[in-house]
DNA sequence: CACTGGAAAATGCCGC
DNA sequence: GCGGCATTTTCCAGTG
């Protein structure tokens, strides 16, 4: 009776534990990442900057360059919409 | 024509148009919210207090909900998988 | 006594209402947005790129070249940093 | 030399390789997490309900605190303004 | 005037 | 493949 349930609280307690322990963990790796940004603005970088050159990093080259493109067609569609009727010139 | 590049820029500045004119709204509404805060402020009252009291009120019909059915979301997380009263199935 | 608690708690109520008034017609815009966006996206548009788009669009033009150039010269920093000692070609 | 274009090359290889370093081990705690809660799913789990309750957890010693002292919060917000016991002023 | 903390936006992920 | 959720990032106001 309180049989299964009791052997539920105890793998449910242990699996809370667990997971509260990784994300223990990974508080402690995010807030290190944050000190080395701190560290880097204290030695004159841009933080922002800085976010933006990892970020491209982790983005493979042909995927980057394909927005890259994308967004030139966008503005490029703004551009020759329909002002001044310069659509084909 | 220059065709696949000319995609639909009529179409895309209307979108963009309609954002920006949204996100007009907002701000303008946004600074009117700071206005308020500013004016209790100058009537003594102190903005972070404020601040954390609405916040609460926003939270506590949630919270309210979530608090009262804390044993049964318990429950069923220790016996989840059965949905639909399948006692010990 | 009482009376001046009085006062402000009446005070204080009618700030709370006029602040989460104005929240509430933030909320209904802040959806109008999303949902021109999801009706863009169902036209074909591709809708990170719409945002980057208006996010330049906001930006005036002298600080977005700034932040290009300063992401460039952190990209050739890297790239020319030690390795393979072209350090002053 | 290149002068003030070589700014500090290995110095910023040397952050964003530690930034990305950091950025790996979260990434394998964050899958370790996420096993987590896949196992517990494979034990007849509810894994949004556990993530109620881990969140609940995480805001309760807080929410406690904060609920305790709601009229105090109030009782502040009305004479905000007389920071230190001064009563009527 | 840079730092800190908190609100708002954006991105990425997971399940359906 | 889409919509919703959780996390992450960016922005901004207050403060020393």
């Amino acid at each position: 009776m309180s049989g299964s349930i009791e052997i539920a609280g105890d793998q449910l307690r242990a699996i809370i534990e667990r997971i509260e322990q990784v994300e223990e963990e990974i508080k402690e790796l995010t807030d290190a990442k944050k000190e080395i940004y701190m560290e880097a603005k204290g030695n004159g970088f841009d933080v922002k900057i800085l976010r933006e050159v990892i970020r491209m990093r982790k983005q493979d080259p042909a995927e980057r360059d394909e927005q890259a493109s994308l967004l030139d067609v966008y503005l490029q569609a703004i551009n020759g919409a329909s002002p001044a009727g310069k659509k084909a010139a």
